[in-house]
DNA sequence: CGCCAGATTGAGGACGCTCAATTCTGGTGG
DNA sequence: CCACCAGAATTGAGCGTCCTCAATCTGGCG
């Protein structure tokens, strides 16, 4: 278990900070209690579950490396993921609130997670209502995230769903606003059909789609956006939803998110 | 505005209270001040929207009357249900933390809602720690059961859905605990197909597919479920994800929810 | 009685799945 | 350096679920 001095426990815990911090108002004092959470890290090899179905979790995730996903499974054991987390997201703050997990987290590349207790998330949340506000924010932003991809599992095809996640992960890789047109997405075509509820075959088509026609192209683990309109087009993509920034203008339109130089 | 004295107020809002109490523990202090949270009381004919796209709110809304739903909508304007809500239900209790709603709510069918303002929300929530837990908790909830509609709608086949869809309305309407097997569901075809994405029409067969098969039909508004255990087997139904009981059973086995009275 | 929204049914077509074969890639060991 | 291997990616052919378009039917209501 790290202690307030741990280093590696601060920066991960750092970069979960400034994402919170993007959404709510936090004093000096909120921010430390966040830094100082105690916890232990732990690393789990791409494709391993690491919460596993109907277990009762005892301590969160904040994901320190690589990449990881949500998953339900049906009857055939089919899984549909229902939400990815990056570095810095805390992948189930809300099992605080909801120890029954009734999904799983699995590892979509090698990943290393710091597990921060409960009983700490609850003393924070007490300590400060802003902090326990902004806890219930994050949970709320995926929830607002889950909304999004209903309406693409539900009314988007193929080809749109693809292009609204490469949007989607570009977004929260932060790359747009630095205006790199690329990003890292470890995720195998079955790990992204499991994402779109599609086959691994049709994603494959639906890639070699927006690769052909100068849109995207994922070369091994890394997504090259070639051209952020028409990939924001043909995604159906509006930004809004993921919440990134503080205050949006209140045109609800849905423009392409600060396209990077294009080609 | 409605005042802590006021009795219709008080009956909505305890309807709410009694689905916080089933998942948090909350002192008689915690429920005297959910019960004279205050309010206003509003109502909405069938299929108008109450709360528009990209609309700035400050109020939550508890149903009170009918059932209400959000939306989104994609480019071609086809709606995507993300969550139906039921009397009782706190339907955006989460625009408390995240007013920014990049969805819609609208009217499945007459609605009265009880609207009461954020600041209301958060007072409450400050003045009460096991309150504002119990608040995120109550939208952690919500999360769980769009994560079920996640897997629904990537990985179940059409009348899975229904089906599915069927059992979970049928316990959240509190029928299977009294050994009904028959409950409310005012939607039309189009609305069933917008919560499944579907078409109103592949609605249409897989109701006579049900009906045909002895399972279910749907007459009128409301919903006969003629048998249970057949119900819960095509829709790959586990309650579990519902959280409706305080403690669950350690086996993740998917038996079919408290069935009702057969035939 | 006319009107309208919703429900019902049919016929044809498209999108995405299944099954299967093959190629590519990175890692391992001889 | 190359053979070997497993996992992943790629491609083809045939098929099934669900959609589209369209017509008809039903019940409630002015």
């Amino acid at each position: 278990m790290s202690g307030p001095g741990d280093t590696d426990a601060r920066t991960a815990l750092a970069r979960w900070l400034r994402r919170l911090m993007l959404r709510s108002e936090l004093s000096e004092r909120d921010a430390e209690l966040v830094l100082s959470l105690p916890g232990t890290f732990r690393s789990t090899a791409a494709g391993r579950d690491f919460v596993r179905l109907g277990e009762r979790v005892a301590a969160s995730c904040i994901i320190s490396r690589g990449l990881a996903a949500r998953f339900g499974q049906n009857r055939d054991g089919l899984r549909q993921l229902t939400a990815v987390h990056l570095p810095g997201d805390a992948a189930d703050l809300h099992s605080a609130v909801l120890p029954e997990s009734e999904s799983a987290l699995t590892a979509l590349s090698d990943v290393t997670i710091y597990q921060v207790p409960h009983e700490a998330v609850h003393q924070a949340a007490q300590a400060s209502p802003a902090l326990a506000r902004a806890f219930w924010r994050d949970c709320t932003v995926d929830a607002s995230i889950a909304g999004e991809w209903l309406l693409s599992l539900g009314r988007r095809d193929a080809s749109s769903r693809l292009a609204h996640l490469f949007c989607e992960m570009a977004l929260r890789s932060g790359v747009a606003g630095a205006g790199q047109d690329r990003f890292e997405l470890p995720m195998t075509q079955e790990q992204l059909g499991d994402a779109l509820g599609l086959t691994a075959v049709h994603v494959n088509r639906m890639l070699r789609l927006l690769r052909e026609a100068g849109i995207a192209a994922k070369v091994g683990t890394t997504v090259e956006i070639l051209d952020w309109a028409r990939l924001a087009e043909v995604g159906d993509f509006d930004d809004a939803y993921l919440h990134l920034r503080r205050e949006r203008p209140a045109t609800g339109g849905s423009a392409p998110p600060t396209p990077g130089a294009g080609g």
